[in-house]
DNA sequence: CCAAAAGTGTTCACGCTACACCCATGC
DNA sequence: GCATGGGTGTAGCGTGAACACTTTTGG
């Protein structure tokens, strides 16, 4: 090996898992299953394997945890501080992903100990795993900004009004309906479907859904999803 | 040690060194010093050491190559795949790293052998180092847009001209001179200096220097860097 | 008929664009 | 005085914010 003289770490990833309920976003954590800190609030992690990538990893580990593939993933950043782990010199890679809580397997959740928490009310958490998560909550906003993930978080069909309060709940804020509506409308991502939802309203709203071909196609002309300009 | 049965990784920085000169954004380069590969182009990178952070590090092989400390500095992402580097499983964090060209140390660059290349001219690079440097522009572009660093790529003073070059440079694009220079000014975020720089201009153009302090005291309360409605 | 949420219309103000125009100065 | 880049003025347009208003339907 050309290396030999180098130093070698340990490598984890660690899985901010973001989903959406009760006009809350929430956050997956466990009870960390192995010493140091065993039993303590944590992110769903991992250590990384010999012929994997980072991003497999990261994968892997949410799929053992939550039951689920194909699901937004993406990089935050490593974090190396020396001393972030007392049972070694760990450099872990953090990833945040976006799911749809309702698909998410509830014997899993009991089989590893697994709870959702408001991100308003995140309990303590182990080593730096407050940092990672503020880090990875930052890199959410500004990509929910500028990117179509927010539909990770929400079944495959929903109404505008579920859409907005996803957003509210994502920047913490209140948005005007109004405007929201015609802002998301004018981008021409939706597909309306023939059906409506009644559960809200009398009236009963409409329920769309999210065309990643259109997006694609748009994207490829120079579009770019925005909405950094509706008071947030 | 607890995760003994883990395996272990080298673990190395690289660095994508940005500067601007001749209204153009440059990369610096450096022929690679060690096997495997060596003397082909490649970024500036080292291997992380046992008691530094990979920010240390990143540090460490700025400081090394450049002669320059207190650079700005941001990580961009951790690289993973198995065999981007021949010589072993190297995972490799990227940074990108924005220096004034002319504090640069010429000395330097005769001793490692770098050379500035303007970012339309990039050579071929070893293993994925086009795809770090592609990575770090994207950051570059994206985080330009809603934070003050541009300057970090200009002397201490400069004309409002040469600041508007600059972005035209990053976003290769042309900027209508008047409006640049108004949404600049108006976020109130530079000094104007008592002196002219005649060196383009019979008439002279005042020079400027940003206010950092301004900058945070406005940040404090809510203020947002944002050119992106600037036609980039 | 009423309440309540969905959805539409409309006004206002602000900010970006485009372009005309003045300013200062070295030659 | 004129060419050149620095710098200001300004009209027009687009878009977001605010809020009034209409629609639908279960009770």
């Amino acid at each position: 090996m050309t290396y030999n003289d180098k130093k070698q770490f340990y490598l984890a990833v660690d899985c901010v898992i973001f989903g959406y309920e009760d006009y809350k976003l929430k956050l997956l954590l466990q009870p960390r299953p192995i010493e140091p800190s065993k039993g303590e609030w944590a992110l769903m992690g991992g250590f990384c394997g010999d012929a994997e990538t980072l991003e497999n990893a990261a994968n892997r580990v949410l799929e053992k945890t939550t039951g689920l593939t194909n699901i937004y993933m993406k990089q935050v950043q490593a974090f190396s501080q020396v001393n972030r782990d007392p049972g070694g010199r760990v450099i872990s890679v953090a990833f945040f992903a976006l799911i749809n809580i309702r698909n998410y397997d509830d014997d899993l959740l009991k089989q590893y100990g697994a709870q959702w928490f408001s991100i308003e009310e995140i309990p303590n958490l182990i080593f730096d795993h407050a940092e990672i998560v503020e880090n990875a909550m930052q890199q959410l906003r500004r990509t929910a900004k500028i990117q179509p993930i927010g539909f990770e978080l929400l079944p495959e069909n929903f109404t505008i009004t579920q859409l907005r309060n996803l957003y509210e709940a994502i920047y913490q804020c209140t948005l005007e309906p109004a405007n929201f509506r015609r802002k998301i409308m004018s981008m021409k991502l939706l597909d309306r479907l023939p059906f409506k939802d009644k559960n809200s309203s009398r009236k009963g709203a409409y329920l769309y859904s999210f065309n990643q071909e259109k997006y694609e196609n748009l994207s490829a002309q120079g579009f770019s999803f925005d909405i950094s300009h509706a008071q947030m």
